[in-house]
DNA sequence: CCTAAATTTAACCAAACGGTTAAACCAAAC
DNA sequence: GTTTGGTTTAACCGTTTGGTTAAATTTAGG
């Protein structure tokens, strides 16, 4: 939930990201968010000129956000167990109030690989992840986790996390599933997640 | 690779694959189909009717194919541990001369969900699935593989199997990977991710 | 108030789009 | 060689689309 700026500006702003997650860009007409912010065509383009440059907005304010906050976990106190459970259980709440963020920044960044400078500027998530992977690194000297490639193992925690939101539909047709089923499933991966990793690295 | 059937037909079909998978429904233009298929528009009328049609022939083709095939694996001896060998190994090296195929339907698929019929018509894949389940559960209670929740253990491994595909900028921008790092990688989580799996549900 | 700037609206435009049509082409059957 | 059927082409059509424009309305400063 946030605060409702009900400028017109805003307003677009906010239909406009709700309708650019639903239908991806190609899908999304103007009109389309005029008529659901209330306005008209004109208005959108007084504002934002053009549809690339109003989805290049929604896109750049949303986008770095599928990747896991690493910053934070990395500043929290206790062992690197404790830094993962963390890591996954504010991964998979996010994106539980975010449902259709992963398949949109998939989707976008698959057309137009380069937009993913836009991704990389905002957060230097590279450093991040090369934190966190020679922490697991050391980890592995200490014998406190397996001998693992720490690339892989980032690989699979983000898999396992944002996959079932990209594939809600399919998951759901394959094992026959309810609305409800999968909120509560997505509600047990929290959990069930960190426990699968740590089953897979502890020695 | 495909032996070439040169027939106007088939030549559509082929490129209709290509351009549908790298551009999406809204995406592609039938101009662009036809040109590139060294033809012009009419044709592709003339062959398959309207655009809805000819996607939903290339949709329908293919779509299936984004879920491991279980039958094969079922059907083969050895232990849980080889089948689900044999089921990370297959389906990695399907997806990886297939690399649009899991955005190309996870796409579609969330924008679209109820085409899902079509995937499940196919190939009864529920029943594999609750067969593969069951199998598990067996193999639970007779302390072959540690307790977990199955539905939770085959998400992980479609999870890791695929997300990395339908990911594949989003990772090789994270982690400052060349195309050809990228490659290497996935042709070495044939056996990583198998490993992972199988040190988190082993006793 | 009055004015000037910012905001909003409706009408309009050219290009792009999916789709149609009628004529041309071509091979096999007679 | 003529007919017949499927195949291919170029030209065309109506609608939708992103974008523009000029006028109308609202807002803020003096």
């Amino acid at each position: 939930m946030q605060v409702l700026d009900l400028s017109t500006e805003n307003k677009i702003l906010e239909t406009a990201k709700k309708v650019f997650f639903q239908k991806g860009f190609d899908g999304t007409r103007m009109d389309d968010i005029a008529k659901e912010a209330g306005t008209n065509k004109a208005l959108l383009h007084y504002y934002f000129k053009s549809k690339e440059q109003l989805f290049a907005k929604i896109f750049d304010m949303h986008a770095a956000q599928i990747l896991p906050n690493i910053e934070q976990i990395l500043e929290q106190e206790g062992d690197i167990f404790n830094k993962l459970e963390h890591l996954v259980h504010n991964y998979i709440t996010y994106l539980m109030q975010n449902t259709q963020l992963p398949i949109f920044v998939l989707t976008e960044l698959n057309k137009n690989p380069d937009k993913t400078v836009a991704i990389l500027q905002s957060t230097n998530n590279f450093q991040k992840m090369q934190q966190l992977m020679g922490q697991i690194i050391l980890e592995i000297q200490v014998g406190k986790i397996k001998p693992i490639n720490p690339l892989h193992l980032v690989i699979n925690i983000m898999s396992m996390c944002v996959f079932p939101f990209a594939a809600k539909p399919m998951i759901q047709n394959m094992l026959k599933l309810s609305d409800a089923d999968y909120t509560l499933i997505l509600e047990q991966r929290k959990k069930e997640v960190i426990q699968f990793i740590l089953a897979a690295i502890k020695p």
